[in-house]
DNA sequence: TATTGAACGATAATAATTATTGTTTGTCAA
DNA sequence: TTGACAAACAATAATTATTATCGTTCAATA
């Protein structure tokens, strides 16, 4: 645990909503002008992998068109980032509303799991083994 | 409707999964090996924006890290792109099963609702009347 | 058929992220 | 304490994804 790290842990914690890593960045210059937004970056993934933080919805690096034409959800693994298609019947989300508190009008649900696809699962408990 | 576009819309009609637009443009060569990737991308645009596409999960342009620690999920304007969070208890989702068809490990359920938030509802029925 | 605006291809520009490199710093053992 | 080593750092180059620009082409229509 290094000052910078501290120091944007703290500063994080301040912040409310949903932050991008320049935004981070900005606010955390106050305290150390010097910082790298490199070093923001390398933390922020630090922080995320070992479950401290959580990104808002997965990046998958590029936009991804959605080619299955029926009601789905989808099971993201945390690992290897793969995106399979589970029907909707088999996640049953309990109701749908229309309207949603603030007068938000809903149009669609998307249902994200994220965990851990069987393959790295498998591969996980190999390393562990060895 | 030009015939980039058409060949467009016929060969992402016959790609499974999550293509990215890189993929796109890599099977729609052999059809018109001349066509721009500035076209793949301005299409797929169109074609989301018309619905007859979706994307996977909203790109916000860049990272954003979840600041909000206790359980909740998103209530995300397709318009504005902003997120709003809405806690969990009011987004009832019927289980939340560990395990999942293909062997697949739960840790977390993610729920993106996609509407139009009430400022962009505004908006529109104001640009409706003009 | 001539006009004209939308769409195209090529490519420059921008934005987001990651990799590289040389330097600094903290830790541990001699 | 000092010396060696590894991790982390800042600076910045490089890469990747996406969008904007611009001159040209094409297709609908007047």
């Amino acid at each position: 645990m290094t000052h910078q790290r501290q120091v944007l842990y703290e500063a994080m914690q301040k912040m409310h909503g949903h932050p991008s890593p320049e935004d981070v960045y900005l606010r955390v210059r106050r305290r150390i002008p010097s910082i790298s937004l490199a070093t923001v970056y390398k933390n922020i993934h630090l922080f995320i992998e070992s479950g401290i933080l959580r990104e808002v919805s997965l990046h998958h690096g590029s936009l991804r068109v959605e080619m299955n034409a029926h009601a789905h959800h989808h099971l993201i693994c945390v690992v290897c980032k793969s995106i399979t298609d589970i029907d909707e019947a088999v996640l049953p989300l309990a109701a749908k509303p229309k309207h949603l508190p603030g007068g938000f009008r809903a149009e669609r649900y998307a249902v994200d799991v994220l965990g851990r696809c069987q393959a790295c699962q498998k591969e996980e408990s190999a390393q562990k083994a060895s």
